[in-house]
DNA sequence: TGCTAATATTAGAACACGCTAATATAATTG
DNA sequence: CAATTATATTAGCGTGTTCTAATATTAGCA
């Protein structure tokens, strides 16, 4: 019905106030979709996503040094990248003597896992 | 084994050739790398999230104007949202008449699905 | 044919991003 | 303890992104 037009049903000029009364709100709290949005902008950069499918690809966490030759950026960059995948819930930390290795978290994982199976989905 | 260190295995300095000696080469082609990243940044921005999160809550199909007032932009910057959104896959346009319906791919049915599953998986 | 409505496109401005280089911190080793 | 190694943090720079406002395009209607 939200979607069906008829002839009285005219374009209304932006108001500023978006309170949305023609499509279905979703029922995703702010937060929730702030949430989502950090997640997927975490993964969203060639640096992180080369990254996170490293991690992922390891058996037992890989640390920052084992990296930085893979991706080729700087030892600052990795650490940047990383925590911002850590700051997104995709990778976990676990320090070790004088290394930090990162693991790939379940949530990251059944990502990846999406994005290999619907890549055959060519888009019909 | 790649994570198993010992003594003699220093930290290599970057040299600048990314060739990748340390870590299992994930199995991704140069392309697919970036399709997938061209697809999380396309969904990792809030005005483009919440465009495709009404969009698949609607039943069949949304139109630009529709999506303005409820995303609280111009006009111009929801067509280029939905523009976006399109190029990585996300959404199919079907043109009727003097509108333009906006549908979500499976592949983003899926991407939503698995942002929603595990969205409880609050990192253990 | 003009007129209007829906969408796309463009230019430009403000801001965010991702990198490097340098420096700081923390843990290990001699 | 000093020296070294792994990682984190910061400043700053170039670039990309995302918005608005204005304009162009396309389709229906009088």
């Amino acid at each position: 019905m939200a979607s069906q037009r008829t002839e009285g049903d005219r374009h209304r000029p932006a108001t500023g106030k978006s309170s949305c009364e023609c499509v279905a709100d979703h029922p995703l709290t702010e937060d929730q979709l702030a949430a989502d949005v950090q997640t997927l902008a975490a993964a969203g950069s060639e640096t992180r996503y080369e990254a996170l499918r490293l991690i992922a690809g390891a058996e037992s966490g890989v640390c920052v040094c084992e990296l930085e030759p893979a991706l080729g950026v700087s030892q600052g960059a990795v650490s940047q990248a990383l925590s911002r995948l850590y700051a997104a819930g995709l990778v976990r930390r676990r320090k070790e003597g004088r290394w930090r290795y990162y693991t790939v978290t379940p949530r990251a994982e059944r990502l990846l896992a999406v994005m290999d199976e619907t890549r055959a989905l060519d888009d019909e």
